[in-house]
DNA sequence: TTCTAATCTGCAAGCGCTTACATAAGGTCC
DNA sequence: GGACCTTATGTAAGCGCTTGCAGATTAGAA
């Protein structure tokens, strides 16, 4: 019927003469309003008058022109996605989750970077976006309370990741918990002086994120009795280079930690990197530990506290998926983050 | 004027009042008609009058409605990137290049995953997809002649990264160049005993990459009289663990390689880990190189064969631009290959 | 039988824009 | 002065769909 081939379709091959609504009304003898209301299971439709519809959809390849469907009801079946860096790891791996539910729930993705300009004109309600989606999911994207509470006020289906918040849905990793699985675990191994390597947000996203992490891992030191002088604290940008010089500087000190936390792994490949350039061996001389679970960090013996990446895509999209369909109700969803115990932390040198 | 705090703006802040283009019109006192032209920079709407339009516009917060828009005209301003892996390295480092470019001409991406089936419908041309979009873009999707034929017949501007093709615009690297590059380093460092770890394609996408490198890995190997014994080549799967057990298994032959190339740098790491897994070190008992220039691979020292990812995502995005405003002729772009070489080749050991 | 409610279907009015086509107002040139 | 071109603007017909409303049909209840 559509063979590319032999080209000998209902329709010239080409482009225009795409079947209307039109079309199949004539064809299965009803009038448009009835096709619209067949195809999209509409109720008060007769089962018999429904598959002829179905069937004439079919003969026609008819498929819905969504610019039209969108202008005539408001709903474009596309949610936006907002990302200040596409390219990270973390960031690819959450689009992967989120296409994949959306996929399935034949909705599609519009990807955008948010730089702050972009930010900025969500937040106030950006027509131009808003008008092409359903829907936002904000990826890293700093917003705080008073944020949330602006785009709670848009009326338009908001899920953000990497954070919690009250306004609307959110999902996040307990960032003060993960920091303190990493201090105690550096405090179980017996080490008294440790290291802290994190980054302040350069990119005016996710503020919130090392502040918590910092604040965690100074509090589960405090607990055992333990300091974090400011000696031992580097700004290592969330950059593999970044933690590779954190770390060159921290092991300049007058007296140098025996084991560092870093709170990303790509820091702590820069770490293990700058161990390398110092002849020490990670987990013998320094003990060092991350934080993600990178795809390279099972390759490289990277200790470091895991959070479900994908998971947390998948589960991005569905809660806008609830919030589109109606239910769903605003909440903040936890992630759970494990230790992954690997080779680069060990006893403190004797 | 729309100041979402005090709330005192035009329109309700929240989301129906919507300016549209009569709102326009009106305030500036011409009609629908001049308003659209003033706005898209047509020609012969006079200086002043679209002065005064525009001012109206931004007066009003005015945005067009994409959706309107694309019906009337039947111009997206929006395009596809399909790629079969979202969340490798290598795409999420395309997608930024082309977001880069895109957001620069104000035209959206709509991202898709590239599975069997999408990419089928693509090829016979989805009416669905292209609809929503001006032109596509196919990341690592696996064409060949024949599909890129299909494609070109679709009338929808299509760049294909990853490929040489003949019947649309393609990009790609030289992958047999590229390979002769990293067997010739290896053989000026002396090796004779040469290991290659390949993957064939598990996604039915990207066939003509191993293929291809293959042979260009063989064939500078012959030009030195060398040979590529069956023993000494492995399928590695394009991934971490792949290459990981390509190395274990190589170095478990009767005579192992005293050199190996990985056709991915994540094969590399793998290689890598199995290196120090048995007490071997790289660069000294056994030289690794590996295909692309992974952001990690600089901290782990990982000689390879780089290619410039962005880049290839930027001109690809120009390449689409440049169809959908009429000139841009088919051709294949080559894009260069350089070698990076770090810690991990040296001589064979003596 | 008659009335009411529940189902089904069609009519037609948009959704907000683009764009032929028509009209109008100068210029230019002979 | 008229013919003709160029520039500037408006008129109005859609683009392909959704949906409120109304009419028609049928089933049940009274």
């Amino acid at each position: 019927m559509r063979d590319d081939i032999d080209g000998n379709s209902e329709f010239e091959s080409g482009t225009l003469g795409r079947a209307t609504i039109d079309d199949v009304a004539r064809a299965a003898g009803v009038s448009t309003a009835t096709v619209s209301r067949a195809l999209r299971n509409h109720a008060y439709v007769a089962e018999p008058t429904r598959r002829r519809v179905l069937q004439a959809a079919e003969q026609l390849s008819y498929v819905v022109n969504s610019n039209a469907a969108a202008l005539a009801s408001g709903q474009t079946r596309t949610v936006g996605l907002l990302a200040p860096l596409l390219t990270s790891w973390y960031t690819s791996e959450v689009v992967a989750g989120v296409e994949e539910v959306f996929a399935q729930a034949r909705y599609d993705l519009l990807i955008g970077t948010a730089n702050p300009l972009a930010r900025e004109r969500i937040f106030r309600g950006d027509a131009r976006f808003q008008q092409r989606i359903d829907g936002v999911i904000l990826v890293d994207v700093f917003c705080s309370e008073e944020g949330a509470s602006q785009l709670a006020a848009l009326d338009t289906p908001v899920v953000v990741l990497g954070e919690r918040l009250s306004a609307v849905t959110s999902i996040s990793v307990d960032n003060e918990r993960g920091a303190r699985m990493a201090a105690k675990h550096l405090i179980g191994l017996g080490h008294r002086r440790i290291g802290l390597v994190g980054g302040h947000a350069h990119l005016d996203v996710v503020h919130n994120v090392p502040t918590e992490r910092a604040a965690g891992f100074k509090s589960a030191l405090a607990a055992a009795g333990l300091g974090l002088p400011g000696q031992l604290v580097v700004d290592g940008d969330f950059t593999i280079e970044g933690g590779r010089q954190a770390l060159h500087t921290l092991m300049s000190r007058s007296k140098p930690p025996t084991a560092v936390w870093l709170m990303s792994d790509e820091m702590g490949f820069g770490a293990l990197q700058a161990l390398r350039e110092l002849n020490l061996v990670a987990g013998r001389d320094v003990s060092i530990i991350g934080f993600d679970d990178h795809p390279a960090s099972d390759a490289f013996g990277l200790t470091t506290i895991r959070q479900p990446v994908r998971d947390t895509g998948r589960l991005g999209a569905r809660l806008m998926l609830d919030q589109l369909e109606g239910f769903g109700s605003v909440m903040h969803h936890p992630i759970e983050l494990t230790l992954v115990d690997r080779l680069t932390c060990g006893p403190p040198p004797a």
